[in-house]
RNA sequence: GCCGGAAUAGCUCAGUCGGUAGAGCAACUGAUUCGUAAUCAGUAGGUCGGAGGUUCGAUUCCUCUUUCCGGCACCA
């Protein structure tokens, strides 16, 4: 006799035990029609599966995002059954659900092109309009593992020998003759699955691990109706037009090409961003007790094996012999930095001692890893090392998550997501080090009321460290900033002071950035931006513009007045009318437009235009250069 | 590194079922001097990523290679 509690409180009794699909049924047709799965207590459920003892039951629809989510998994097996009718000698993987979508792994000599995802899409589409019911059924664990013997599904099986208890009856979904098994829950009916795309087909790693074979994955996105298809499908056109290798192309920032591959050729506007971030940050850095230095690209190879990075990193450090010596371009700047450290005898007075570099740092990342700005073989860290002993640890920390909250702030991201990476299981120093620092690291967080979350595990082999991820305008999420502790390089490295009891000590080192790589950092940027970069950090700030040859002495002499108190500013004198003008540096994402015709010229002023296209009025030079200014800190 | 795809004018792209390529924009020249997102006309521009092979002939087909793109794996 369940009795079952709906959300609004209302309850009903049954003599016998019930479904989500008849629990719907009473309530109304339209909602036994919207029924995709259901919620009992809390755990999801089939339409179909038993419901015997009282509980509290909510009806799940594709208005919810478990309803979604049960969509797109069953997208996944509308996929199978397409695949398989197809080409009947696949051997299927899994087929999970994703963010926006789903993916199916399947073993096949075939290759999947482009083509075969519209034949795949299109039997997918002619099996959903169908509605064909989906057929579950719990069975003992060694039928399953018979059923997909008798199928040739090796990766099931395996499935089932690696991860599945020999006394759980896991689910088989019937898609007619299809089958596949899954916790589930699933659609009762595929016609739930008719607004869907496959995205692409790529390569994957059966269980995620490149020792074993590479299966076909193919991706899809799916949606419970197709309006949220097309919005999807519209939002990544947006996404693609924030590319910054696209911005970059366009804006002139930057560019890279064959020779020098995962390397960036900066322009001049380019680089003026990167230069304009730079100052920013050594301005802030030198104001909160760095002190800047400067190590050198090329060491010998020795320094690398005593620091470690030979041992562990070899393969990815480009070195290079001369005179019979093996050197390494540097790949981090933490062994220099503890060199610059050991010259001359520290005191326990000298604590803390941070020790900032624009480090120029190169790493022969593996060819498939490189992408435009956001890795790259080439790059400068915005690092810095602070030697402290243990004790400063904490208040450290906490100046340092001031530091970074007061560089995200200005550079336009608000929400910072913080995780822990504590102790791996490969790791040097004892477990009472590792215990005090991730203490201190917690408290230092806690003390902020930041909320944080632990990934365990995750800590480098020699110390746990705080990753500072930023969410931007479109919601992607950045792992940027970084704060590690370090017991292990300062004494390989023979880093010592002398402490207040005239013992040598070895110190603490901290390794921290805020922007990580400004290669990568600058990426981010502008897509977070769309190349609408604040007028402080855009390489063009405004561009003044006549609107007939007999302005030009004029605009140049603003020009020339601007410049005079550092603001980036062009003129364009040419030949063309106003709206070509305006046209070509709206483009080019210029903040502000400043026109001056007889009109601004007889009164001394400029009409300025911002690039999203609103009239500021008329101004004088010195309200322009207020304007410019605006924002900087 | 692995799987798949791509590479044609400065840019975006079309094209050749094997007979050495075309558009728009940009560039250049000339005209136009114009008030807030494209003025008009003309000119020039390409060893079709690189090397080899097949062929009377290759940008097109094949092999190798480089780089890029999408994933996977990696990311001190």
């Amino acid at each position: 006799m369940p009795r079952i509690t709906l959300p609004d409180g209302s309850t009903r009794v049954y003599d016998h035990p019930t479904t989500i699909a008849e629990i719907a049924a009473g309530i109304g047709p339209g909602l036994a029609a919207a029924a995709v799965a259901g919620k009992v207590n809390d755990g999801l459920v089939d339409t179909v599966d038993p419901i015997g003892e009282d509980a509290t039951v909510t009806v799940v629809t594709s208005r919810d995002s478990e309803g979604v989510e049960i969509i797109r998994h069953s997208c996944a097996h509308l996929l199978g059954h397409a695949i398989k009718q197809i080409w009947p000698e696949s051997r299927m993987a899994i087929g999970p659900v994703i963010e926006n979508g789903f993916y199916y792994d399947v073993d096949l000599d075939h290759r999947i092109a482009e083509d075969d995802l519209e034949r795949l899409e299109h039997r997918m589409a002619e099996l959903a309009e169908t509605e064909y019911e989906v057929i579950k059924e719990n069975v003992p664990w060694q039928k399953a593992y018979d059923t997909f013997a008798m199928r040739d599904e090796p990766y099931k099986q395996e499935i089932l020998e690696r991860d599945v208890a020999r006394d759980a009856q896991p689910g088989l979904y019937h898609h007619q003759e299809y089958i596949d098994m899954c916790r589930g829950p699933h659609v009762p009916n595929v016609g739930f699955c008719r607004h869907f795309k496959l995205m692409r087909v790529s390569g994957a790693y059966w269980r995620g691990d490149s020792d074993n074979k590479m299966l076909q994955r193919i991706y899809g996105t799916a949606w419970p109706d197709a309006k949220a298809l097309r919005v999807y499908l519209k939002q990544l056109a947006e996404a693609e037009k924030r590319d910054h290798r696209r911005l970059g192309k366009q804006l002139g920032l930057f560019h890279m090409q064959e020779e020098a591959p995962g390397m960036v050729f900066w322009h001049d506007r380019g680089w003026s961003l990167y230069r304009v971030l730079e100052q920013f940050i050594r301005r802030e850095q030198s104001r909160r007790g760095y002190r800047e230095i400067k190590t050198p690209q090329v060491v010998d190879y020795s320094l690398w094996e005593r620091s470690g990075h030979a041992d562990k990193f070899a393969d990815d450090m480009f070195t290079v012999r001369s005179e019979g010596r093996d050197f390494a371009l540097k790949p981090m700047n933490c062994p220099c930095h503890v060199e610059v450290f050991n010259q001359g005898l520290k005191s326990y007075r000298d604590l803390p001692l941070r020790f900032a570099e624009f480090g120029s740092c190169h790493r022969n990342e593996l060819s498939g890893a490189l992408h435009g700005l956001m890795r790259v073989r080439g790059f400068v860290q915005d690092d810095a090392h602070i030697f402290c002993t243990e004790e400063q640890i904490q208040d450290e920390v906490a100046a340092f998550i001031d530091f970074l909250h007061a560089v995200y702030d200005t550079l336009g991201f608000r929400d910072v997501i913080y995780r822990l990476a504590t102790r791996p299981e490969n790791r040097v120093g004892s477990d009472e080090d590792w215990g005090r620092a991730e203490d201190a690291l917690a408290r230092a967080m806690d003390a902020k009321d930041l909320p944080w979350k632990e990934l365990p595990g995750e800590g480098a082999f020699y110390g746990p460290k705080i990753e500072f991820s930023l969410r931007d305008s479109i919601g992607r999420i950045w792992q940027c900033g970084t704060m590690q502790v370090d017991f292990a390089m300062p004494g390989r490295l023979g880093a010592e002071y002398v402490a207040e009891d005239g013992t040598r000590q070895v110190p603490v080192m901290l390794h921290r950035a805020i922007l990580g790589s400004f290669e990568r950092f600058i990426g981010i940027l502008i897509e977070h931006h769309e190349g609408r970069f604040p007028a402080w950090l855009a390489p063009v700030q405004a561009v003044v513009m006549n609107i007939t040859d007999s302005q030009a002495e004029y605009a140049r002499d603003l020009e020339k007045v601007l410049k005079k108190q550092e603001f980036r500013v062009e003129s364009d004198l040419r030949n063309e009318k106003i709206g070509f003008k305006i046209r070509e540096h709206t483009l080019q994402r210029v903040p502000y437009l400043l026109v001056v015709g007889d009109r601004e010229m007889n009164s001394a002023k400029v009409a300025v235009r911002a690039r999203d296209g609103s009239d500021l009025g008329s101004m004088s030079i010195g309200e322009v250069a207020e304007l410019l200014s605006r924002g900087e800190d």
